[in-house]
DNA sequence: GTCTATACCACGATAGAC
DNA sequence: GTCTATCGTGGTATAGAC
């Protein structure tokens, strides 16, 4: 069973049930809002079971993180090889994290959100986790052969990317009046336009 | 005494004593793992003080913010009175962003990063709030003139200034190897071609 | 206005029966 | 593996002297 699309660690269904429960209490709530005593409850799995699954509170949220950055991270690898020009790869990137913000909002919350350094004091920051790295090395890539204009590598992938992410921030925000992935065509068009 | 450039908000030293070494605390180590006890002796000033000016430890952050937030608002309604085209009112707001995270990247965390949801919970999203409207309005002005392109303005918004927001990101999660200020042209210059 | 001392409670985590 | 009961800590907030 899979918690999250993409994602291919095999989990028992007790730990889903938990990790899943933990994710929308975490995003509804925030971490340190959230007891295990509300996990509990909302779970209707016993404390004894949490802990016997988990090392503490902090190794339910490490394992969230790692399900879910572990997903990402193998899309944008199917990503990588499924597309042939940068344009294909950039645009297919932005139309995963739109359609993931869509149908998962309360992961994306949880990743792009969640001020892990609180709470996972041994993560580095999202934006050099696996999935953003290679979204950055696109980037670069394209720059080499040529598909996008020379300029400095970390501009141009916040150029790129910043807007959609942006976008996708209002959206987990509640204050976008259109599904997000609607929006794809239009946040491309404006992206590319930046870096070519 | 200021806090925050651009801020009008008259406090007393005590309370200005009290509000940094809080925006110091809850950068540093997050609003949940600060206790008011840390306040108190990081600030050299009693609990009982601590509650005589504020109502309890969400006070702290609620006037934190609003101080923070009133600043910044202030600054967009200058920027919007010295200047006359909505090119220059853009380049303006984000220049001033990259400045304010560069010189004051503490309040910018704040601002940007923490999940005020989670302790301020009548907050509305910061995207919502009044800098990040006025400069959703700019961009607005800029379409009805011609200035930039026909499309949906919130497009419009995140393309505009995703990018620099972005860059802000990264460089508060210590990424960048450069001063972010020194990106403004190479970011601004994808940012306007992104919309235009 | 400023301080110290303390009440009170919620939470994380464990013990140990089944 | 699952559960209930409970312990200890540490946090917010208050009381009340100066």
């Amino acid at each position: 069973m899979e918690l999250f699309p993409g994602a291919e660690n095999s989990l028992s269904d007790r730990e889903m049930l938990i990790l899943s429960t933990a994710l929308e209490l975490f995003t509804q709530r925030g971490y340190f809002n959230t007891s295990v005593h509300d996990i509990h409850r909302s779970a209707r799995v016993s404390i004894g079971s949490i802990y016997h699954y988990f090392k503490n509170k902090e190794g339910i949220a490490q394992a969230l993180y790692s399900h879910l950055v572990d997903g990402m991270a193998n899309v944008m690898d199917d990503i990588d090889r499924e597309n042939k020009t940068t344009h294909d790869r950039c645009r297919a990137a932005i139309e995963y994290l739109l359609k993931l913000a869509q149908s998962s909002p309360q992961a994306m919350q949880f990743i792009l959100y969640a001020r892990h350094r609180e709470f996972l004091p041994d993560e580095k920051p999202i934006c050099s986790s696996r999935p953003f790295e290679k979204m950055k090395a696109m980037v670069k890539a394209g720059m080499e052969t040529g598909e996008i204009r020379q300029m400095d590598p970390t501009v141009a992938s916040v150029s790129l990317f910043g807007g959609a992410i942006r976008l996708i921030h209002l959206w987990l925000d509640g204050v976008l009046n259109r599904p997000v992935s609607e929006y794809l065509d239009e946040i491309w068009a404006c992206a590319w336009r930046a870096v070519t």
